[in-house]
RNA sequence: GCGCCUCUAGCUCAAUUGGCAGAGCAGCUGACUCUUAAUCAGCGGGUUCUGGGUUCAAGUCCCAGGGGGCGCACCA
């Protein structure tokens, strides 16, 4: 570089992002190295704080025990006295013990390196034995300590409420500092191999599909796009991975299911991420009733999972209960939105009823008249349709429950109804206000497949970006007979929002973030 | 993408009409052998997001940019 200023040093640039406290903290690391040392390799830990509690569940104020123990955690506390100190340290899982160092039992020099060199945040490994203080707090009594691992940053301020924006980008201190951080984590763990168990138990098999596809299709959204030098092409981030299960359950996988990330370039907030995890299942000589039994019971084992006292009603951040149990009830798009409008009708005569029939012009002043806006470039029976429902129905919704058969002109890929012309047989499973999961009869005709993706790519040419292109791949291995199916889809985020009360950026560990 | 709000010490937050940039916790020095956010005495710590502008004087007002939040649009 023939500009010198814009080169920092390595050295330079750990001290342009210092502070006093670090400075500080550095200082007692040489210490610590030039006295032996200051990252140790490891720490003779005999037991774990959690154990150290159980095993001495009421130990009365000022007893002693002979119980020796060597244990660790990150220093969490620190009240140095004159000649007894106290401290507590903090274990990954949130468990936390007091530790009281005295001159008697360490000696002078001890002491004095332990109140000049441990500061809050560092990990510190003590052995001693179990007590309770004389106010009756489980402490062990030190004879000997060592620093597991010297911290040069402070811990932020453990008694006030860390910021959401410094939650979110710095995850490792809100998991130290909260827990329901730390809950979270374990919730999400817990709720997968819930999920895993349910589907092991019906005989599935877990796949993984492409991540990146040369053909964008399988739902409704807009794609990230990128290029690769191997193969010289355009690649689309995948939207979903329904179309390469379905080739799957060609090949003769007949239950199968995938729980991975979609990414979709569209709006975030508080119930969408950009990236997110999404579970989707087929089921060949299923049907969305089979389905969306499969569904439920899914969701009522991950809410057993989910919930502290094993039960189907779990407990959400803000203290509301929400019953999962029992069968949910399955309603009818068009039925429900008829009787809402019908509930909702001042007018003359008999309140408007909508059918497959009902022709854009009368939806549009349907929606006009309680100003639902779409554009109407792309907009269509079935989007109308679903925005009324939307409008008129779902609002009221709170038990779980079943939506039932939609339009069919807004679920390309979903078999029309056995009986019911006009309409797909599709649910979309509402919980809590949004849109959880998604079933299908799965459509098996290539023939019926590629009129859909035709009219697909058509509204693509018309300017929706959110349009499905030809998939002649997919066709082609359709063409080879795919099985009757059942297929659904869920958002495992939105999984975890259900079960906790808490929004998507709560749910995902390591969100986006500029 | 559009609109509104917001950004101050390591963390959480104050700062009157434009008039010396502060507190609690954390840190440093000292005292204290049973503390629970210990207490007491003293001390240090700031590019007020960045860059311009107005003004005798800007954390505060104006312009541009950046981060974050909320609403609308889009969507799961």
């Amino acid at each position: 570089m023939s500009d010198a200023t814009a080169e920092l040093s390595a050295e330079q640039q750990l001290a342009a992002d210092t502070n006093e406290q670090r400075e500080v903290r550095l200082a007692k690391r040489d210490r610590l190295i030039a006295e032996g040392e200051a990252y140790p390799v490891s720490v003779p830990v005999t037991t774990t704080i959690a154990a150290v509690r159980a095993a001495h569940p009421d130990l009365e104020a000022g007893a002693e025990t002979d119980d020796e123990v060597g244990i660790a955690g990150r220093v969490v506390h620190v009240r140095n006295t004159g000649k007894l100190c106290f401290a507590a340290i903090q274990a990954g899982d949130g468990t936390r013990i007091q530790i009281m160092v005295s001159l008697a039992a360490v000696g002078e020099t001890s002491l004095k390196r332990f109140k000049e060199l441990v500061d809050l945040g560092d990990h510190l490994f003590v052995h001693g034995r179990v007590i309770a203080s004389k106010r009756g707090e489980l402490s062990v009594f030190v004879d000997q300590w060592q620093i597991a691992s010297k911290a040069i940053r402070p811990l932020p301020n453990l008694h006030s409420e860390l910021g959401e924006e410094f939650r979110v980008r710095n995850r490792y201190l809100d998991l130290i500092a909260r827990q329901q951080a730390r809950q979270m984590v374990i919730t999400r763990a817990a709720t997968n191999a819930s999920l895993r168990s349910t589907f092991a138990a019906h005989g599935f098999t877990e796949i993984e599909t492409p991540m990146l596809q040369t053909v964008h299709g399988g739902a409704s959204a807009r794609p990230f796009t990128t290029h690769s030098n191997a193969f010289d092409t355009e690649l689309f981030l995948r939207i979903a991975p329904e179309l390469f299960l379905k080739r799957a359950l060609v090949g003769g996988i007949d239950r199968v299911f995938e729980i991975n990330r979609n990414f979709r370039n569209e709006g975030a907030d508080s119930t969408h991420s950009p990236e997110f995890a999404m579970l989707e299942a087929y089921e060949a000589y299923g049907d969305y009733n089979s389905i969306a039994d499969l569904t439920q019971e899914l969701i009522q084992n991950a809410a057993r999972a989910a919930s502290p006292d094993g039960s189907q009603t779990v407990t959400w951040a803000d203290g509301t209960r929400y019953d999962f149990s029992g069968q949910w009830d399955r309603i009818d798009l068009y039925g429900s939105l008829n009787e809402q409008l019908a509930a909702a009708y001042t007018g003359e005569g008999q309140a408007p009823q909508i059918t497959v029939e009902t022709p854009i012009d009368q939806l549009q002043a349907l929606a006009d008249a309680v100003d639902l806006k779409l554009d109407p470039k792309t907009a269509t029976h079935g989007k109308y349709v679903e925005e009324l429902w939307e409008h008129y129905v779902k609002p009221g919704l709170e038990r779980p429950t079943f939506v039932m058969d939609f339009p069919l002109d807004t679920s390309p890929l979903t078999r029309q109804h056995r009986s019911k012309p006009g309409v797909v047989e599709k649910w979309d499973l509402y919980v809590r206000g949004f849109e959880l999961a998604t079933g299908y009869s799965e459509l098996a005709d290539p023939v019926v497949q590629r009129q859909r993706f035709v009219e697909q790519s058509l509204l693509a040419a018309k300017g929706d970006p959110e349009a499905m292109q030809v998939d002649e791949e997919f066709l082609a291995a359709m063409e080879y007979g795919m099985p009757p199916a059942g297929g659904m889809g869920m958002g495992i985020d939105r999984l975890l929002m259900a079960l906790t009360g808490l929004g998507i950026r709560e749910t995902v560990l390591f969100p986006l973030v500029k």
